[in-house]
DNA sequence: GGCATAAGGATTTTT
DNA sequence: TCCTTATGCC
């Protein structure tokens, strides 16, 4: 019990032992929100003694369901039964696993990642975009609309085919007993919503609930929330609203805005004891997120002490900027500093392409974050769709994938033929195939392939049975039945591929070590909720996006690209509070010093551009004619200057313009007044 | 069916 | 620029 509450502050103890009822716990950057909520934990299992079954913790990441559970756990020492503590999807696929059979379906279906959804619904139709059609379906079962509610909503002839594809969509997959990433959630919604007793008994067993990042729900997971704890209202969530960076995929800021107007007598409790930065750093994240209007108001109160300023970077081009980089960094390692602790963060990936130009000429180790991931590699897929037609000889979807891997002569035109005489005949692509005789597949696909393709039936059933007979050799007998290192075979990248088919036949055996009771089909779903978990080790730099950085910290900082069309990012659909808020949490990742760079011209989809730095410069305090410039003003009179469009002119006075200086220059004869921010000095 | 070339598009990303 | 997709030819 001390030993809980030893590592924590006033703050966060109070919201601690504050068990009952709703609770709000915003939490700053760098606040200690992980160890509260950790703490809280352990504080309801061994010191009100609430039995940890009884307990249900929810995250959106796997890395932050595990770092939570370890050190949970740490603190809890003895518990006969671990608390529940996983992702939202993954309580979804539980919760799914006991009841999905109460709506008439059965208990061994396949969770299907982006990428499966994608070709389904580009089967279905294409002819408008896939990735719009994926969001849209993503946006009505996340808003609890059928087909038939989408196509009544519908007004554009574009969204009645969308509503279309939409329920074709969902008949494929009930069809194919799939469910999606949105379903693990809406499913278990609709259970909750269409059994009481169900959702009454299960509010039972969860009598204490806690959600971190909190403002990254949305809508549906909200509902969710109030369905698991309509029996007693235990349910405290963490979160930090200035630090909301996912409203583009459906996250709700206004969850955490009006979470006390969700559940009544809310006690609120903010954490704003920064432990991570400098004060300089803090100074200037505070700045800027402070012009934010919608916000519940916070400010990071600094107790590491003062540090070095924040730097400005200003290169005319981007290997100008990557050089600069490079070198500042080189100091860095040279003086002592260890290359894990740096980091460079850009708000799009392409972005970091220069900078590692830079850092390779220099010489310098990076590691990029983000990327590709592993599950989502076309080896990696190929292997799981085997084990997944090995599972289910019905999968349609991952037989078509696997049916010419490696080449068996079978191209798009015979799969098609295959798929719709199977269609015809009311069969699987697999059972066609079983039940027709050679003669009859000869009609539809080249002659020597008919007999192919009875043989690979033949050998996905041997497999099948290697499989149930002894889980853990099966993974060496599908390799060796197919050859499945052949499919890359003489391919530039073959290598590589045959690598990453290695990594998973050891993640395979591994699973089966841990799980030995599982079968295959527990193995696929665990797989499909993974993430590739960053290992954050080794001594090179970090390079990652902003959004990769949320979380995470580092000594020092860079963040380039900080132009007016990258920082804030501008296009359809963006939105400049939470660029704002995209920028407070990339500088909010530095402990020590932050370095923030920007170009004045930058070559960017195939051509070059002119950039205005961006305007957080000016918000967070670092311009010329700010704060710390009030007593020395940068410009005055007589200065020799020059402005993007006017060209060169002269200082004549300098005058107050809120926060900021307002020059009147004389470009030439004539005479203009422009904010000190867009003049540069001579 | 598979390869080569042309055309077109282009945040952020977890589950 | 770089990547994915469409098209045309063998």
């Amino acid at each position: 019990m001390e030993k809980i509450f030893a590592r924590l502050n006033e703050e966060q103890s109070i919201a601690v032992k504050n068990t009952e009822g709703p609770v709000l716990i915003l939490a700053g950057a760098g606040s200690g929100k992980t160890t509260t909520i950790v703490s809280r934990l352990a504080y309801l299992v061994k010191g009100v003694g609430i039995p940890a079954s009884n307990t249900l913790t929810l995250t959106f990441t796997n890395k932050a369901a595990k770092e939570m559970r370890e050190r949970a756990l740490g603190m809890m020492e003895d518990v006969s039964y671990p608390p529940l503590l996983c992702t939202f999807h993954k309580f979804g696929l539980l919760f799914l696993k006991f009841n999905i059979h109460l709506m008439g379906r059965k208990n061994n279906f396949v969770v299907i990642d982006t990428d499966d959804k994608k070709r389904i619904i580009k089967k279905i139709n294409s002819e408008i975009a896939t990735p719009l059609i994926a969001s849209e379906i993503s946006r009505y079962k996340n808003s609890l609309m059928t087909p038939d509610d989408a196509y009544k909503q519908a007004e554009l002839y574009n969204y009645q085919q969308i509503a279309k594809v939409y329920e074709e969509y969902e008949a494929y997959l009930a069809e194919n007993n799939l469910v999606d990433f949105d379903d693990l959630i809406a499913l278990t919604y609709k259970l909750l919503e269409d059994n009481p007793e169900l959702a009454k008994k299960t509010s039972e067993k969860y009598q204490y609930i806690m959600v971190d990042e909190y403002q990254d729900t949305n809508e549906l997971q909200l509902k969710l929330l109030q369905k698991l704890c309509s029996t007693h209202n235990n349910i405290c969530v963490v979160g930090d609203d200035d630090q909301s960076i996912y409203g583009w995929r459906g996250a709700h800021i206004r969850n955490i805005m009006e979470f006390d107007q969700d559940f009544e007598n809310t006690a609120v409790f903010k954490l704003q004891n920064n432990y991570r930065s400098r004060e300089p750093i803090l100074k200037v994240a505070n700045a800027l997120i402070e012009h934010n209007r919608s916000r519940l108001g916070k400010e990071l109160k600094p107790t590491r002490g003062s540090g070095e300023d924040v730097v400005v970077l200003n290169s005319h081009d981007e290997s100008e900027e990557a050089r600069k980089i490079a070198t500042n960094i080189t100091k860095l390692i040279d003086s002592g500093v260890s290359a894990k602790d740096i980091a460079v963060l850009y708000r799009v990936n392409v972005l970091s392409r220069s900078i590692e130009e830079g850092l390779n000429r220099a010489r310098i180790n990076y590691k990029l974050v983000g990327g590709q991931r592993f599950y989502d590699r076309a080896e990696v897929k190929d292997l799981i769709s085997y084990i997944r037609v090995i599972t289910n000889f019905n999968d349609d979807f991952s037989f078509k994938r696997i049916i010419n891997k490696p080449k068996r002569g079978l191209g798009k035109a015979s799969v098609d033929k295959l798929e719709l005489s199977a269609h015809a005949a009311e069969k699987s692509i697999f059972e066609f195939i079983k039940s027709s005789s050679v003669a009859e597949l000869e009609a539809l696909v080249r002659k020597k392939n008919a007999k192919t393709l009875k043989q690979f039936i033949k050998d996905i059933q041997s497999v099948a049975k290697v499989a149930e007979e002894s889980t853990y050799n099966f993974i060496d007998v599908l390799e060796d039945t197919f050859s499945l290192k052949d499919i890359y075979k003489s391919q530039p990248d073959e290598q590589e591929r045959i690598l990453n088919m290695d990594e998973f036949y050891a993640l395979f055996r591994d699973f089966i070590k841990n799980n030995p009771e599982s079968g295959l089909d527990e193995f696929l779903n665990e797989l499909t909720l993974q993430s590739e978990q960053d290992q954050v080790e080794g001594e090179s730099i970090y390079m990652m996006s902003i959004h990769a950085s949320k979380g995470l910290e580092f000594d020092h900082i860079f963040i380039i690209g900080m132009e007016e069309g990258f920082l804030p990012l501008v296009g359809d659909g963006s939105d400049l509070e939470e660029e704002r808020r995209l920028g407070y949490v990339s500088f909010t990742r530095a402990k020590e010093k932050l370095t923030l760079s920007h170009v004045s011209s930058r070559f960017y989809k195939g051509r070059r551009s002119d950039l205005e730095k961006s305007r957080f410069f000016n918000e967070a305090g670092l311009c010329q004619g700010s704060l710390k410039l009030e007593k020395n003003t940068a410009f005055k009179k007589g200065d020799l200057v020059r402005h993007k469009i006017f060209g060169t002119g002269r200082v004549l006075g300098v005058s107050k313009a809120g926060k900021e200086f307002k020059l009147n220059i004389n470009f030439a004869g004539t005479k203009k007044d422009i904010l000190a921010s867009f003049i540069e000095r001579l």
